[in-house]
DNA sequence: TGTATTAATGTTATAATGTAACATTAAATC
DNA sequence: GATTTAATGTTACATTATAACATTAATACA
């Protein structure tokens, strides 16, 4: 499931248009159930709801347009509704918060708490997460430097995708 | 004013408690004084009013908490008086924003545009900022195999500061 | 120097994001 | 079954940020 690339550990890299999203979506809920028994936390339907909709695209997913989801479905869906489901996600390494856009991203690999590296497209919205060694090791290294203890990294480049980059100059844009 | 250490350009490092803050805070608007005037920009009284109030210590500071003060000093002030000015600043290289906070502090090296990794102790709430070499490599080159072209990156790196965690020790908190 | 133009700021209103606090319901424990 | 804890419901509000239009100040240039 994990490839690795040149010691970047790929955690989910940038999709075709066209990829079977629903095996992206069966994949991550396995995941998410089996992180969950394994640790004795409750994935209650609110909270599985709430990650389908994480991941209804690969794409950071923001808080209240999955409130505005659950109205839908629940019409007394409050902003709490959300935010419990969202930390307890986040908690469970099964939702990232991408801080730089207030949003949210599933993350398919919740079994060992890891760092990451988002590269955020700017013209889709796609996102690919990496685990990259030398990268954890190099801040690692200058955070002892420092003599700074790392508790937790928000690491969010943003730009353009491959794929945006391409239609851009196709389209003349 | 910049020294190198291990190929880590240090943009502002972690300050001892007693250090002439004032020094800082004149450099600061000295630098942001000659960057305008380089780059035919107005640094105008407002701008280098909340500059100095971005600048009040080395913690990212709070759009509203700057906002209180300058009501303080003018009652009809208003949360785009703050805004605008902030993104003036940060336009210019003279602040920059901690995403995963909501909040800005000010950079006193803003002649060129650089890449930053911010070291944020969540105790005493102080930011270094680095600018490093290999970092800066080693992300290009990541990009570089994901065919992503950056436009910015976001690296907040939080924990503990050497003087917070000696503190601790000593206090057996 | 006055006039046109642009830049900056003022002002009001509102949007977007997130949390506190307490009530209720559901699940687990014993 | 009673007790306790966990999860969700509900209301209210706090925090962060922007839109839109009016006014004032600065600059350009006739």
């Amino acid at each position: 499931m994990i490839e690795k690339v040149n010691k970047s550990r790929v955690i989910s890299p940038f999709k075709p248009d066209n990829h079977a999203h629903g095996e992206c979506l069966k994949s991550a809920l396995d995941a998410a159930k089996l992180q969950c028994t394994n640790k004795g936390m409750r994935l209650t339907p609110l909270r599985q709801r709430v990650l389908e909709l994480v991941w209804q695209n690969h794409e950071p997913v923001k808080a209240y347009d999955i409130l505005d989801a659950l109205k839908q479905e629940k019409a007394s869906s409050a902003p709490p509704t959300v935010y419990r489901a969202l930390d307890f996600l986040q908690q469970q390494g099964l939702v990232h918060k991408i801080e730089s856009l207030n949003a949210y991203i599933g993350c398919g690999h919740p079994f060992e708490s890891h760092s990451s590296q988002f590269f955020i497209c700017q013209r889709c919205g796609s996102v690919a997460e990496l685990d990259d060694t030398n990268v954890n090791r190099l801040i690692d290294s200058i955070a002892n430097e420092l003599k700074f203890t790392i508790e937790h990294e928000h690491i969010e480049i943003k730009g353009h995708c491959q794929n945006c980059v391409t239609k851009k100059h196709n389209s003349h844009a």
